[in-house]
DNA sequence: AACGAGACCTGGCAGC
DNA sequence: TGCTGCCAGGTCTCGT
């Protein structure tokens, strides 16, 4: 599900449908975080899927008439299915492509959000704002240096403000400050550009991984049964309290940052 | 400008 | 079995 490696692994499970024509829209329930915009179906019928892109977390579906917005937010996924294939209780979206398949979007908590975004989709407002890519070349050490200057905040708290990185979800934050091996509650001005260096590299790193391992899954993810089937990461930290710390032994800790659980080993992370 | 808290939702689980 | 409270992979909005 939705982190930035499960975003671009469904990004790029739903190529089969480049180059199709919608031939229907079904809207079920349009109350997601922002109500699903009425005038979908009217505008996209009949259009080619052209490109599907990826910003943070949201995938961008262009046609030539203007670009669709989808976010997962905490519980969404999106099920490539034979359009007969029934809908469940929290199936709300539905791109229906001539060739008979459906782009099927279930939200049980409909955090996630379908928008439209016409054809600048970079000038939207909620993408206008976000940070750098982090697996991009704009992401390094010196930059993130620099934005983490003045900021007294928790350095946990500041890799997940989409600002700053996008992408960098809760689970990840804990996995990459492991194995920087920085305290997640290390004010972020205090970091040094060595420190930063070790947190970008362990930013990407984890997130490739995690990008590998959710590849090999893609036949699940997309499964008839719309099973996720996402993969069962080894976790360094991740929902370990308690248990032993993989490197040192000692006990995994659980606090709450910027209202979030974190992860941490008190013996192999020090605050700087 | 920076920061913290609240808000949006449903489902699963532990504890009583 | 049923109820209650808490927790969950995100992030915008508002008040200080």
């Amino acid at each position: 599900m939705p982190e930035l490696p499960e975003v671009e692994v469904t990004r790029r499970g739903l190529a089969p449908l480049l180059g199709q024509t919608v031939k229907d829209v079904i809207i079920r329930n349009a109350k997601m975080r922002w109500p699903i915009p009425e005038h979908l179906p009217s505008t996209l019928a009949h259009q080619q899927l052209k490109s599907l892109e990826r910003r943070a977390k949201y995938i961008l579906a262009k046609f030539d008439v203007g670009t669709l917005l989808l976010h997962l937010g905490m519980s969404g996924r999106i099920c490539l299915l034979d359009r007969n294939y029934p809908p469940e209780k929290h199936d709300h979206f539905d791109i229906v492509f001539d060739s008979g398949q459906v782009m099927r979007l279930r939200d049980p908590r409909r955090f996630g959000a379908v928008l439209w975004a016409g054809n600048a989709p970079e000038m939207h407002p909620l993408i206008n704002v976000l940070g750098v890519e982090p697996l991009g070349n704009d992401f390094d050490a010196k930059y993130f240096n620099k934005q983490l200057a003045g900021r007294s905040m928790a350095i946990k708290v500041a890799i997940m403000d989409s600002h700053l990185v996008v992408g960098v979800g809760n689970i990840y934050a804990s996995e990459s400050l492991f194995r920087a091996r920085i305290h997640p509650q290390t004010p972020a001005k205090n970091l040094s550009l060595a420190d930063c260096q070790r947190l970008v590299d362990a930013i990407k790193q984890t997130l490739q991984d995690a990008l590998a391992a959710g590849g090999s899954s893609l036949r699940d993810f997309f499964g008839a049964d719309g099973n996720p089937g996402y993969f069962q990461q080894e976790y360094f930290v991740y929902g370990r309290a308690g248990g032993p710390c993989k490197v040192c032994g000692n006990v995994i800790q659980n606090i709450r940052l910027g209202q979030r659980s974190t992860f941490y080993c008190k013996h192999c992370q020090k605050i700087s």
